[in-house]
DNA sequence: CTGTAATTACAACGATCGTTGAATATAACG
DNA sequence: CGTTATATTCAACGATCGTTGTAATTACAG
């Protein structure tokens, strides 16, 4: 409402970032938790200040202000996603089908155990965010559909795939993996690695010629 | 955090409730669109009286207080989906695909344009409701879900679906059609109709032998 | 017309929110 | 050691939030 200013933080210490980064990446932790489990309006900066153990108004120190800590949650849950793709070699993969098969089930497994309340706060709490922000968050999230379309496009190219609107398609798989964080009350019965399986298998099935 | 009382709104006029469920409706389709926009948290009750053009004093009257609204909200928006199974003749239609099919359009077109953002506010703000009317929301899209199961099964019996888990197949399918509202910044490409006939399709080679 | 119930008009409460500045202590460097 | 940059300590601000009670008015019943 007031200023709309860089998400970066202002302070930017010269030496001995170590432990500035520290103490950041401990109030992002902590703050994730707690927007992950009552909400980003719903958790005030003083309970932020308490988890961590940090003063309130030394808080201000490490992070811009309230906004910039949901920025910085978001950056940091989507980081293990991209890397999937960038850093280890599921774009090398070669046969189509064990290519989109690698992609889920890394994407599944990407957060760890966090993924499934993460993409539930993505989802939630992005009217939160200023436009601007919101922007540089989904353009992200798209770079990950992208690579599922390229895979899509390839099997699709070598008649192994049958999908009409790869885009489409695409962005019904990155969608698919969120079911159960967001629907979670309705589907209890299933532990990790059962969902993993029954999520390529119907990926698979909807996708193979 | 200080009362739990009944959801109920406290004031049952016995003459003229027309009037005053008029004005309850009026509140709670102003409301409806406020939530919408901004969020449930950062949207005010003085917000939501400059909108009606009813004092702040005065909503207090028809409602019970902000939760009760949120309540009252998703209480009307989930009402087009069960009549759709209950008054409409879905249920009644033999051939599993023709049922399946129109279920989904169906489902669709239930909230007319609005369905969009409505389902997006529910899975958002679901977490500001306290548990007890959350279950009593979520135990309305279990019917829907139930619905879908029942065609499911059918189909399966008479090998015209191959579904491993219906209970899963038919939450995934329900949690499909709001791809479009919870995922438009990257979909802005599709109407209503194409993506009609898109989910039909995707949703059909998901279930068919 | 009279009495009763439904609605409106009206202001103020305590609580909590996000945010800020200056003075002091600690650690790193020459 | 002395200087400089970094980190911590501390209290108070204005703003906005959700909510409440009572008295005057209107609409209807007999």
């Amino acid at each position: 409402m007031k200023k709309e200013a860089a998400p970066k933080t202002e302070a930017t210490p010269k030496r001995n970032k170590d432990l500035f980064y520290k103490r950041q990446m401990q109030i992002i932790k902590k703050a994730t938790h707690l927007f992950m489990k009552k909400g980003y309006a719903q958790t005030s900066m003083r309970e932020i200040a308490k988890a961590t153990g940090i003063d309130i108004r030394n808080l201000y120190y490490f992070i811009k202000n309230k906004e910039d800590i949901l920025f910085l949650v978001f950056d940091m849950l989507h980081k293990p996603e991209l890397e999937l793709f960038e850093k280890q070699g599921i774009m090398d993969i070669d046969d189509p089908i064990a290519q989109l098969s690698a992609a889920i089930r890394g994407l599944l497994d990407a957060g760890g155990r966090n993924l499934d309340d993460e993409v539930l706060l993505l989802y939630r709490e992005s009217k939160s965010l200023p436009k601007r922000l919101l922007k540089n968050i989904l353009a992200r999230e798209s770079e990950v559909v992208s690579h599922i379309e390229t895979i899509l496009k390839k099997g699709k190219a070598r008649k192994i795939f049958a999908v009409e609107d790869t885009s489409y398609t695409a962005n019904l798989i990155v969608y698919q993996l969120c079911v159960y964080p967001l629907r979670h009350w309705n589907m209890k019965e299933y532990n990790r690695e059962e969902l993993s399986d029954l999520m390529v298998k119907h990926v698979l099935k909807m996708v193979l010629a």
